[in-house]
DNA sequence: AGCGCAATTGGAAGCGCTTCCATAGAGGCG
DNA sequence: CGCCTCTATGGAAGCGCTTCCAATTGCGCT
């Protein structure tokens, strides 16, 4: 049934040199005569030898594991679109990298959340974490993470999160102002917004560009009412007739991110509104959603799928250290504001 | 820096018997004295002690890995729901029964799509294959896994898939022609029906289900058109008018799955039809998305993530060799009509 | 009392690989 | 030409675990 895979051993034999002259060229060592390496690549070609990961791991002490964590649960958060291209980013990379990367979701709510992920990497033997948020901001989860000796890359790390590990996001803060700026463009005013859960400091950023935004113009705090939601859709429902009913009467409403717009955009469909012109809606990250909602969703696009991969690439840097340095490194993509149809002049 | 973790041999130390015993009850093997059994445990806990899976691999031949393989490529099928969502529930039953699983993402069209899963099937030593639509009718791909030594289960197979190997899904047939019946209970007489990819015979059963509950009522091939789509929301827009434009005046578009529909969904309204009065509109699968659009989607519900968990206990029944016949078992999940807003009895 | 058998336990031998250290040539140089 | 250094290769020793088999003990039965 299941045939036995050739070993090290055959490979050996098969092209007449030791185990260890096998080992240094499936490696990539120095000091093998190009003559001996290509024999050896040839008994590897024609006995299909494949190097078993798991004795490699064992006598090597590395096992070339990562661990990828996220907090969000399907269960309640319908799109989970920003973990999954995560996650495909990051598996990408590691195919070309050859590593592997192990999965964890570990819901927010868990009472042992931090033990949990801890308990992954120590019993996988996991070599680096990849934290996306909120565990990208969780500091002792970090830093107890590094202390077992696993590296660690944070994916948008809010802010204490940086530094401490290596990272990569886009300017949140630049995203929401820019966002902003354009709606101020088409002469919007009165504002709501709709901010992200708590204890999320990446989204939080995304608000303070949009403060920042308005003091630019000589806007304050009467001038814009802002509301937490928890990154959902239903939360978006949820909150829309709370801003729509207030007495500022906004004529646009900012979300934290694409599902809460989206469920903006249901709610004002449901009481009759037409968008855009009785109401402006923003999102943020281009999900899918934001494309095939009805209109289609102006938002700011993040490049979630190459984060997660930038993200393996540094943990694997970091791994094999190759030159970087001994600080922690911020690799800052590029954000864009995409402007499709749930945003237009304010009606007077 | 990395404290050196504690092996089975600081355990029998501490606890005063063989390597050997511990290997026993960390295994749950028997012969092993009560008393013997808790001064390991409790030795085990002191040390916080935690089984090296790679070392274990190696010794027991057995690396308790399995692989996940999923087409779609979000990069093109925005809503990757089905595959997030099968994979959660593999994950979490994965957690529960100390499996680890190796998620890969191959496309339909790479050219050496199925050297690429066998390759990693064989080179991570994985004991196990979940395969999801399209490859779960891959009948060759099945039997050269097997082959290999690899117990495969199959998600959502579509027909010659079953019966090669295990698999669980739902009845597609009778959701679609349960979809349908409550179509023609409102009075709908004249459809469209947008088809899945070519290939996905899951899809097709969806087909087989929508034209059986029309010949019921009487109904012929005259009574409706079908046009094949790419599950895509994009395909969804494109098609739509095509239905729309057909001299057949369909009343209702069935689709088989949500993306679709939310594209059509989108096409309607972008030529000011009113959903549902004008045209209802059904979906397939109750993703998250069918929630998310205006007005919400009227589907079929498919219990995607107890899919992906049940999935994983076959697998790891089949591979224990737990109560399991010789023969291949299909696990059918129940489905179910869930009515939202984009259906209601036709205009005359 | 003597024997067989089952229940417990341990010794030893690897699983397939890498790492450490030793060995043998091949120049380089005064 | 002897000695040293550098390159190329191999031998041996494990990594931490499981599996195979032998050894020891206790007990029921004749």
């Amino acid at each position: 049934m299941t045939t036995k895979r050739p070993t090290i051993d055959d490979v050996a034999r098969l092209s007449g040199v030791a185990r260890v002259t096998v080992s240094r060229v499936l490696n990539g060592g120095p000091n093998v005569r190009d003559e001996v390496r290509a024999r050896v690549m040839q008994a590897v070609e024609t006995l299909d030898y494949k190097v078993n990961p798991q004795a490699r791991s064992l006598a090597g002490g590395a096992s070339r594991l990562l661990a990828f964590v996220f907090a969000s649960d399907p269960e309640n958060e319908p799109n989970s679109y920003y973990e999954s291209a995560l996650e495909l980013g990051a598996l990408r990379a590691c195919l070309a990298l050859g590593y592997q990367v192990l999965v964890q979701n570990v819901p927010q709510q868990t009472p042992d959340r931090e033990k949990r992920i801890l308990d992954l990497i120590t019993t996988q033997r996991c070599e680096g974490l990849i934290l996306s948020p909120p565990y990208s901001d969780d500091v002792a989860l970090i830093e107890a993470a590094l202390a077992q000796g696993c590296k660690v890359v944070t994916v948008s790390p809010g802010g204490p999160g940086r530094g401490k590990a290596d990272g990569v996001g886009v300017d949140d803060e630049a995203g929401g102002y820019d966002m902003t700026r354009e709606l101020l463009r088409l002469g919007h005013r009165r504002f709501g917004f709709i901010a992200g859960l708590e204890g999320h400091l990446s989204a939080d950023r995304r608000l303070k560009g949009f403060r920042k935004a308005l003091a630019e113009q000589g806007l304050g705090e009467g001038d814009s009412v802002v509301v937490r939601g928890d990154f959902t859709f239903r939360s978006g429902t949820r909150l829309a007739p709370e801003l729509l009913d207030h007495p500022l009467k906004p004529t646009a409403l900012v979300c934290a991110n694409d599902d809460m717009a989206a469920g903006v955009l249901s709610a004002a469909h449901a009481r009759g509104l037409s968008i855009p012109q009785d109401l402006s809606i923003t999102g943020f990250d281009d999900a899918p959603v934001a494309g095939i909602v009805w209109p289609p969703l102006t938002t700011v696009h993040q490049p979630v799928k190459v984060l997660g991969q930038r993200a393996v690439e540094l943990l694997v840097a970091r791994l094999t250290g190759v030159n970087v340095s001994n600080a922690a490194v911020f690799d800052e993509l590029e954000h864009a504001v995409v402007t499709r149809q749930t945003t237009t002049v304010p009606r007077l």
